[in-house]
DNA sequence: CTTGACCTTGAAGTATAGTTCAACCTTTAT
DNA sequence: ATAAAGGTTGAACTATACTTCAAGGTCAAG
């Protein structure tokens, strides 16, 4: 089992070292094992987490939301459970899909769209103050 | 043409009040022309408006990215450019599309798992300290 | 055996995205 | 004519998600 520091595990992320503290202060991340003279000491595991938690980031969860999905992850034990749960958790990831396919599919119309229409639609975007009352 | 008061589109969109005033001074929202005795009175398009920015915030999108997406469509008066940024903002969204997929595939995989199979893929993301050295 | 690059901690500071407050004005209903 | 509901402002407050700081310990190279 290769061990990681808090740097080489920042390097491999992108995450900075502070970052990956905060995460374990917050209980996003389980504290690592120690090395004996305190260093944190990261498995590999950790890459799969930290990469985990970067994506849903980005796709707009919370971090109270990446913990409560990595915690139900961590303790469930009962395969049934669990199931209810990714399929719940599925089904958002679906509605999420949707919604940006609607905005996918928006953008697609303008461009197949005349520059006229185009200007029509910009038209609801713009501002018409010619003299504030 | 109607024209809403701000309480009128908070109840209309499910945006507070006190939270549209904020986009105003912010520019993400334009400022809506005021009625003699100084209330905002806002246009139907604001409807539009904040549902796009409620849709971009839930999808992950800062208010800085709302707010440059939305100038743009408010100020790029050439089809031409505008085309070339619909283009890009699509390419980004097909690249959250297709995270979103990774993401739900993973899940989608994990449904079709054996039980054995999910207890290995789940220790992955539990602890294992005995003890704490 | 010291220099530099790393590690440790608690605590303070920052940016973003609002929410809440106080003090006041306007409109509608009784 | 007064009360309730909703509008106005500047400013202070809050939560989330980090980042930075200070003060110190550890390790590997020259």
């Amino acid at each position: 089992m290769t061990l990681m520091t808090r740097g080489e595990l920042s390097n491999k992320t992108g995450v900075s070292t502070a970052t990956i503290r905060y995460y374990e202060d917050q209980h996003i991340l389980p504290s690592p094992k120690r090395s004996p003279n305190g260093y944190r000491m990261y498995t590999e595991d950790y890459l799969i987490k930290l990469k985990f938690i970067q994506d849903a980031k980005s796709l707009g969860y919370s971090l109270k939301e990446i913990r409560e999905i990595m915690e139900m992850l961590r303790n469930e034990l009962d395969p049934t459970k669990l199931k209810t749960i990714v399929h719940n958790k599925m089904e958002e990831i679906e509605d999420r899909i949707n919604r940006l396919r609607e905005m996918r599919n928006l953008l697609a119309n303008l461009l197949e769209t005349s520059d006229q229409e185009i200007q029509d639609y910009m038209q609801s975007f713009r501002v018409r103050n010619h003299d504030e009352q």
